[in-house]
DNA sequence: TTTAACTTTCAGTAATTTTTGAACTTTTGA
DNA sequence: TCAAAAGTTCAAAAATTACTGAAAGTTAAA
């Protein structure tokens, strides 16, 4: 395979990947074009390669940024701005872990803890249903939960060798 | 908070944070509704608790059994098919984790593979950079499958205490 | 074998999400 | 201070995804 059909495929991929996981899928493939570049691109250079809009491009970049997957570069002299992708998978992870965790799992925690206090009649089996699924999911997540925390925390050797001393 | 109330508020979170992570929101709220009844129900109920057509009741319950979430229930003497949703979260982690691993993980891992193979120039910048980004990404998502594959053979408890020996 | 209860399918419609593009704003150098 | 170059916004259009409802298909009791 040649490196422009590799390029293309592994963009395309990406962006499947994340519109399978509810990330919109310019924005994944924005970011797969970034990380096999190994200069920061301009908005120009990104419209062109993908073939979208400025106010696409605009959007999904101030996005990622958002995310924390790229950042802005400014050179002196230059009125453009120029966009860059860390590369290293490892930061990328937690920094897509540790977002979701904010926007999706600290809420659904948040109010499973409120549905543990639904009140009702113990002899109602919808009751016992409710409050024991409740109750379980909410132990599930919190498990995420600490887990995710550790992750965030930790250095990837000793993330991945910690789960293979275990896992092996 | 009353029962009725809590209901209502479980399943409209269930379906929003499956609509997060790209499982269709109709279908996640049933297995909501599911998840919290302790009998099995009908197509009927449960298109008349979420206000769906029976189409839709239909096809989202045939991919819930497709998923492994949920089983159809034959009554002697009825004509009608009852739903039920296995209820050990556990159970449906790891069930969720082996479905999307085989569906977005398998074929990831397969391209990421081919992408490998890629040739070119050593000296092009470009191409020193996509091998670079391709093989660690190859190389995470080779330890997350890893991790699952482990995870899908665990005990709960087995796997949660491996979890906190290490991280705790 | 008929019939009624129930399930499945799918073309058309509706809802939602994404993208465009042009107007508007900001920045900078002359 | 002005104008060119770049960045931002957002209403409307396009694309995608989900839903409906009615017709076709299936099953089992009578």
């Amino acid at each position: 395979m040649e490196l422009s059909e590799g390029r293309l495929k592994f963009i395309e991929a990406w962006g499947k990947l994340g519109s399978e996981w509810g990330i919109n899928r310019t924005m994944a493939q924005i970011h797969a074009l970034l990380l096999i570049s190994p200069e920061a691109l301009t908005t120009e250079e990104i419209m062109e390669e993908l073939t979208i809009s400025r106010g696409n491009a605009n959007m999904n970049l101030r996005d990622l940024i958002g995310w924390g997957l790229v950042e802005k570069q400014h050179r002196s002299g230059e009125r453009k701005e120029y966009f860059y992708a860390d590369k290293d998978t490892w930061n990328i992870a937690r920094q897509v872990a540790k977002e979701r965790k904010k926007r999706e799992l600290d809420p659904i925690i948040k109010l499973l803890n409120e549905l543990s206090e639904v009140k009702g009649d113990d002899k109602d089996r919808n009751y016992k249903t409710f409050r024991s699924s409740v109750k379980d999911i909410n132990k599930l997540a919190k498990n995420v939960n600490k887990t995710l925390e550790t992750m965030l925390k930790a250095e990837e050797s000793w993330f991945w060798s910690s789960i293979f001393k275990i896992f092996k």
